[in-house]
RNA sequence: GGUCCCGUAGCUCAGCUGGAUAGAGCAACUGCCUUCUAAGCAGUAGGUCUUUGGUUCGAAUCCAAACGGGAUCACCA
């Protein structure tokens, strides 16, 4: 039992006992700074039943905790604010149960399993920074799940086929010259995307003649030689002619070739992959079952239709007149198949907030289909990543690159840590891998630490700071204490938790608080898909350290107890942020 | 136009299951390295929490409307 669920008891017991109150529900808030004290019990609500003024509720409550509360050491009374400090033996107490505690933060499983897709990156071009802050989501929120007990699966729905594709293949095969990543010595899926870029600039030419012949703008861009040419591509690849096929082939391993580079770097992966040209046909049984079920109805040119309007979502086409797929047949049948390979209790999809519309409509025609398992669906929903100059656009070339980004991001990690000249000790193999360490804390927490929800703005122009709130701050208090460690380990000073005679220095209290916030985040962080939580509660903690440090010393106190407690405070907070960071998916440093 | 999301300090963001004088970081200004890592700490300054109503003992937080920004309402994925 935690603390405060002890204390509220507590309080509950007096309530009771003085004003004849049952089921009154307690309410307890961490304690303003200014004032003195831990906890806060609000008694505002009381006033009514109990027919006292607040300030005197609390008087009484005060009075019957110090007497029959084990925890509470005094309290003080601010107008309907009752202030609870407690006993240090408590803080030393609890301070036990978690230092010794090996699976701090971590929950036992649930028995639940959840499935967490996210990244879903097209075959014709590179990552971008959007699809960095998608990967960061996706891999803390699986890491977070698994932390509070779930069984998570990672999976990455590949969209590997479609008339974007097309265009690249025809680009290439057009402009190429036979150009490889090696003749070229460009990243596969840099050279895919030229490809790309290159299409669309050939495109808008021809779109441009056309409109000077007197054709409208609308007819031209459905006329265009290239776009024609690119929809012949597409009916050639889904009819399997051989040579289209083999250049997909060689253009996509391009592709996946470049992104593991890129995944390995940044720290991600999945368990399972899905390629959409495995997937795209599925979901075709699906719409014949509805049809059956009579939970979608055909028109007269043999379309297909659900009519959502009582869910408050519009009539939405599942399945063209001529028998082909769209979007949500086949992601139909996608989350039909992944069901089928793992049988999930809950299927989460990370994924941009434009396709806010098109997971309602899924999930309710999952429902109205009588799926069990729709009920355990939800869309984590994340807002777009923009530049001061807009949105970003592939085509336009207007991207932010994801290994561009994290080079830049090694390079100022490295010079930020030559001019600082802290490890100039370090062989070139040891600082490269800190290089990389700090590069990716600070990305990584720049784009976890706001609200996913959020849409958020990137300025190129000014770099991602490495001082303030941000993971490398975090990752040097990491490395701060980590020196600590080494010394006290030198000195043969041993982490020990001091009697209960020992009076505590403020500072330590406020440590062992920090401390016991960890596993309620984790578990708040869980249950609202949200590792900002954490990122905010990794920063929190490193704050009270950095201030517990600054304010006492840890080697030079004349009390040994004082000295050998504040070794073990200092351990368990350098353990308790690796761990938060670690569910950020970031790495911490022995020495920085 | 319908639906959804967002609007808090110059900037980037916390706080939102109602509670005390609204918190951080960056930027600006002041201090603190002969002592455990100054990528740090302490401090100054910066706010009609977009606006207007409502509910409440109490509203940044809940409700309604307006204004501003974004997304979506494709036989694209």
């Amino acid at each position: 039992m935690t603390i405060e669920a002890i204390l509220k008891e507590d309080i509950q017991k007096a309530v009771q006992k003085h004003f004849q109150l049952d089921n009154q529900e307690i309410i307890l808030q961490p304690t303003k700074k200014e004032f003195e004290g831990f906890y806060t019990f609000v008694t505002f609500p009381l006033t009514k039943a109990a027919r006292k003024a607040p300030a005197e509720i609390g008087q009484i409550i005060g009075d019957e905790l110090i007497a029959s509360s084990s925890l509470v050491a005094g309290f003080n009374v601010v107008q309907g604010f009752l202030n609870i400090s407690l006993k240090d033996s408590t803080w030393l107490d609890l301070f036990g149960k978690i230092s010794s505690d090996a699976t701090f933060g971590t929950l036992p499983s649930n028995g639940k399993s959840v499935m967490v897709e996210f990244s879903s990156p097209n075959t014709n071009k590179p990552l971008h920074l959007g699809h960095l802050r998608n990967n960061f989501l996706g891999d803390s929120l699986s890491k977070i799940l698994k932390a509070s007990g779930y069984d998570v699966v990672k999976t990455c729905l590949v969209n590997d086929r479609g008339i974007h594709i097309c265009k690249s293949m025809l680009a290439y095969r057009e402009l190429g010259n036979g150009e490889t990543p090696e003749s070229s010595g460009i990243k596969g899926d840099h050279l895919a995307g030229k490809y790309y870029v290159l299409f669309d600039i050939e495109y808008k030419k021809q779109i441009k003649a056309l409109v000077e012949q007197g054709m409208s703008e609308e007819e031209a861009a459905k006329k265009a030689p290239w776009i024609l040419e690119a929809q012949q591509l597409l009916l050639l690849w889904e009819n399997n002619d051989p040579e289209t096929v083999a250049l997909w082939q060689k253009m996509n391993n391009w592709v996946y070739e470049g992104f593991a580079e890129t995944y390995k770097k940044i720290g991600v992966s999945f368990d399972k992959t899905y390629y959409e040209s495995n997937t795209y046909l599925l979901g075709k049984d699906i719409i014949e079952e509805g049809l059956q079920k009579g939970v979608f109805f055909k028109k007269p040119d043999n379309s297909v239709w659900i009519d959502l309007t009582e869910e408050g979502l519009d009539e939405k086409l599942v399945l063209r007149g001529d028998g082909t797929s769209v979007y949500i047949t086949q992601d139909l049948g996608t989350t039909e198949l992944k069901n089928s390979d793992f049988g999930n209790d809950r299927y989460l999809w990370v994924v941009g907030n434009e396709q806010d519309y098109h997971f309602k409509v899924l999930f309710a025609i999952l429902k109205r289909l009588g799926r069990t398992y729709a009920h355990g669906c939800y869309h984590i929903s994340y807002g777009m990543v923009d530049l001061p100059s807009g949105k970003m656009k592939s085509r336009e070339g207007t991207v932010v690159d994801a290994d561009d980004l994290v080079g830049q991001m090694v390079q100022t990690a490295s010079d930020r840590t030559q001019e600082l000249g802290k490890i100039d000790d370090f062989n070139s193999e040891e600082a490269k891998q800190l290089y990389n360490q700090l590069a990716l804390g600070a990305l990584k927490y720049f784009l976890l630490k706001v609200d996913p929800k959020k849409r958020m703005l990137f300025n190129p122009e000014e770099s991602i700071d490495f001082q303030g709130h941000t993971g490398p701050f975090i990752q040097y208090t990491y490395a701060r204490i980590r020196s600590i460690m080494r010394k006290a380990e030198q000195a043969g000073i041993s982490a020990e938790i001091p009697g209960d005679s020992y009076a505590m220095h403020q500072a330590e209290r406020e440590l062992v608080f920090a401390l016991s916030q960890y596993p309620v985040k984790v578990v708040a962080a869980a249950n609202e898909f949200a590792p900002s939580l954490i990122s905010q509660y990794a920063f929190d903690l490193a704050k009270v350290y950095n201030q517990f440090y600054a304010e006492v010393s840890i080697f030079s106190d004349p009390d040994p107890e004082a000295v050998k407690l504040r070794v073990a405070l200092s351990g368990a907070v350098a353990e308790t942020i690796r761990k938060a960071l670690g569910l950020l998916g970031i790495d911490v440093p022995e020495r920085m």
